[in-house]
DNA sequence: CGAGCACTTGATCTATGTCAACGGTAGTGG
DNA sequence: CCACTACCGTTGACATAGATCAAGTGCTCG
């Protein structure tokens, strides 16, 4: 009874908080996490990008913590590929927690364009493409509007920072090539 | 040959980033982490309270990702006690982790007075007492100014949600009380 | 065609940053 | 003991990045 593969479409929920449920990989996307309180209120929390473990916490628990729904098209694997984790995998799991949180931080300080770019490299492939999240949802990671969002966004257009580029079965207004590599 | 307990001052470091060293459980303080770049420019990344572990990445790499200092009178203690950490002992240092790092990313949104309160909140001991860090960490970590910080302390202390009390060996304007426990 | 949604853009407001001055306390050295 | 300094915290006056409010565009879907 191994389970399956699964993919999801931007916005959907991937799971509940609190509901029963096994970890995964992500293969391809971005996952949001949201706490959510005991009125129901949601904050974001965490970020998920291609290669990432979800829901390791069910190994200790069997439940999720977070609230987790998709911002891209995404593509989940089932983990672990063996059945059992050993002890280093789920090192490198904390470890990998870490730096991302870490990451996660710095996108909510300083000045606003430098936290939108850093979502943006953040969120880019080796090959230098973005699929970006919709305005609103880059406006809850980086704890700005979506105004502001939307502004920044066209100034790094008109800076040659990113170029819009066309991907089939995404909006106009959400892919792009990244100029600066790094 | 096993370690030592080790207790620091505030404001010392308790190791640097890229360093070899060991795992610890911190016992009774606050820690600060930096993430530091290449051009030697460090940026907060991390808390840990009374009860976290500290450098599980060392079990992985054996040195430490992240600098570490102490923003109170911390002590620590060699982990895992046993010598060895066991599988489910990993996963809820892991859950703790993901925890921390959504309690964090809230202390860098929203009103000014509500991210400081927050962080009072997560400082506060059992018995409803806190002893705070410098006003410039406490910027540090919610992403804004000392003297937004010194006026907020104030504004808090005249509204009576926090009561300035004295503990000894510790600056008259760092320990309150905090009025309401949750 | 109309409704809804994501996005853009302009005008204005305000929370917080910035700069500057000052006060208390601990340490240091005469 | 008294300067003298260094550091932390407080407070005021003013500047500004980003929030807020409002209007309009273009797309998709029924």
């Amino acid at each position: 009874m191994s389970r399956q593969p699964r993919t999801t479409d931007p916005g959907t929920e991937i799971h509940a908080a609190g509901s029963a449920g096994k970890a995964w990989r992500l293969a391809e996307g971005v996952v949001r996490f949201d706490s959510v309180a005991a009125d129901g209120h949601a904050s974001f929390a965490s970020l998920a990008i291609a290669g990432d473990i979800i829901g390791c916490e069910t190994l200790l628990f069997g439940c999720y913590t977070f609230r987790a729904s998709a911002l891209t098209h995404c593509r989940l694997d089932p983990w672990p590929e063996g059945g059992v984790a050993d002890n280093s995998t789920l090192l490198a799991s904390l470890h990998r927690a870490q730096q991302r949180a870490a990451d996660l931080l710095a996108l909510r300080g300083g000045q606003a364009s430098a936290r939108v770019l850093g979502l943006i490299r953040l969120l880019t492939d080796r090959s230098g493409r973005v699929v970006l999240p919709m305005r609103q949802e880059i406006a809850d990671i980086t704890d700005l509007r979506f105004e502001t969002i939307s502004r920044i966004v066209k100034q790094l257009e008109r800076d040659r920072v990113i170029r819009p580029i066309r991907l089939d079965g995404v909006h106009a207004t959400r892919s792009f090539a990244l100029a600066s590599p790094r």
